[in-house]
RNA sequence: GGCGCCGUAGCCAAGUGGACUAAGGCGGGGGCCUGCAAAGCCCCUAUUCGUGGGUUCGAAUCCCACCGGCGCCUCCA
């Protein structure tokens, strides 16, 4: 089967076959890191990591970069106000960016450039558009003349004529020939921004347009052409757009195939914004008491390109339905036997079901949510097998119904993460909790249910629920 | 003004021309199981897909209009 995929170029879904056989290049746009990195900028990171995850799942090889950008205004401004340099600046918020990235349990990328460490290659690249007459030097700057590159606006579907000329933002400090022409070196004088961010370059000081990392970044690590591009739906102008004339104009070699687009996360139904306050970072939520395994499920629930809207209701719902899977993985383990008498039963054939349904959902553009249903579909019927089965079936059913739960986390990635938040049992606990289940167990035996029921509270106390089943007591730490 | 998206049950969310008598999660009601629970299972919870027209043998799915919400339009994931 074939995964097929949005392309934003053609915005039409096509089938994805990468330009080398079997292994998949991938350039997925980072965090600015001025600031810790909310929800919603998770949200597409997320995406991604479904993205990456589920090629692997599918066989190929996967190289993916995801930059780091700490060069541009918001950087700048804050170093200054803060009287640091830019890494002094942007460190922590690079560590807190991973923590959260590894709590959210997303695969590592491959690289992680810094657009700092990429600065002489990006006036290399400025003078490349300078040498093939598509940029041009102004007191100082250089800015890209899009006048000179035919097919510029073509991801976003822009018409150049429409596009609004010099709009107030900032571009009176500039001489620019025409007004939507974009910077790629910005020199001159600029008091505001102190000493934190200049490099020389052939047309004196300055420092890098921000568009500029990543087609450099992009090119140096994954060469050119290479397969996928995404971000945010914001970046598709002007970032990604600018980006697509920077490297195609210097190099004259088609940049990108597919571009890919995750919509935004809402807040409550508005928009997520660090200017109004209006967001949560991993840490409010982990604050609240919420585990990131929800936060993980919540932000995967929806399609990409749709909205998703994130409430803490809706982190409550995902919170019990990461539950629903713990339990069963559990009760699977739990109803594993080796007893040869056992009656085969139908999880082997749900397992396979469950999977074709699994891969063809995210065949289609990345359907998490049908993804999603063709799982809790095998949940539901694999429970009801065992309850059937008295809680007894034979090891190779089991073992069939359990590789497959984890074949599919090994995409969605949520139980791997829930079963580390668990909470470590230690041994003499564990010891502890067996001694009162034989002591409890002896009582109901006895019909002494007062014993038994105290017997349960006393575990309560200790965070441990109990489940009796025909098959004996199961227990579980909550927290 | 330009480009684009969305409106499906109490909430979240798939489905985008015929196996829809509309997935799945959460919540709610009833039942089974249980010493009681918990978990689980079963049944019910949208005769209908923002509204009004139209196209079609057939529309939640296509077209038009209207209403409502959202995003981008030069440094926001």
């Amino acid at each position: 089967m074939t995964l097929r995929l949005h392309n934003t170029l053609t915005r039409r879904i096509e089938e994805f076959h990468p330009l080398e056989e079997g292994r998949v290049r991938i350039y997925t746009c980072g965090p600015t890191v001025y600031d810790t990195a909310h929800v919603g900028n998770f949200r597409t990171f997320l995406f991604e990591d479904i993205l990456r995850r589920y090629l692997k799942w599918k066989r190929y090889q996967v190289v993916q970069v995801r930059n780091l950008t700490d060069v541009d205004d918001r950087t700048i401004h804050a170093a200054v106000a803060q009287g640091v340099t830019l890494r002094e600046l942007t460190l922590p918020f690079i560590d807190a960016f991973f923590r959260d990235h590894d709590r959210l349990g997303l695969e590592r990328a491959e690289h992680y450039p810094r657009a700092t460490d990429y600065v002489p290659q990006m006036v290399e690249m400025v003078q490349r558009l300078v040498e093939r007459g598509l940029a041009y030097e102004a007191d100082g700057s250089v800015y890209f003349d899009i006048s000179e590159f035919p097919s510029y606006g073509e991801l976003a579907q822009l018409d150049r004529a429409s596009l609004r000329e010099g709009r107030e933002t900032g571009d009176a400090a500039y001489d620019k020939g025409d007004a939507r022409d974009f910077v790629l070196w910005k020199g001159g004088e600029r008091p505001e921004e102190g000493d934190v961010a200049i490099w020389d370059s052939p047309w004196g000081a300055g420092r890098p347009g921000w568009h500029l990392e990543c087609s450099v970044m992009a090119i140096e690590h994954l060469g050119q052409p290479f397969d996928i591009h995404s971000g945010g739906v914001d970046l598709v102008f002007p970032h990604h757009t600018n980006e697509i004339a920077q490297a195609e104009g210097a190099t004259g070699e088609p940049f990108a195939r597919l571009w890919l687009h995750a919509k935004h996360a809402l807040l409550d139904g508005r928009k997520m914004s660090k200017s109004q306050n209006h967001y949560y970072t991993v840490d409010d939520l982990v604050d609240q008491g919420y585990q990131p395994s929800a936060i993980r499920r919540l932000l995967i629930s929806a399609h990409y390109r749709g909205e998703l809207n994130f409430t803490l209701a809706g982190l409550d719902d995902a919170s019990r339905s990461v539950e629903r899977l713990i339990d069963f993985r559990r009760r699977l383990r739990a109803s594993r036997s080796d007893d040869r008498g056992l009656e085969a039963t139908r999880l082997p054939e749900l397992a396979d079901q469950a999977l074709r349904d699994f891969e063809t959902a995210l065949d289609d553009d990345l359907n998490v949510a049908e993804a999603w249903g063709a799982l809790f579909v095998f949940v539901r019927e694999a429970n009801a097998t065992l309850d059937r089965a008295g809680e007894r079936v034979p090891a190779a059913d089991a073992d069939a119904a359990l590789t497959a739960v984890d074949s599919i986390d090994q995409v969605f990635g949520v139980l791997a993460l829930a079963e580390g938040e668990a909470g470590a049992v230690s041994e003499e606990l564990r010891s502890w909790v067996e001694a009162k289940l034989a002591e409890r167990a002896a009582a109901r035996a006895a019909k002494d249910y007062g014993r038994a029921d105290a017997i349960r509270g006393e575990l309560a106390e200790r965070g441990i629920e109990v489940e009796d089943s025909p098959a004996g007591s199961r227990w579980r730490l909550v927290r």
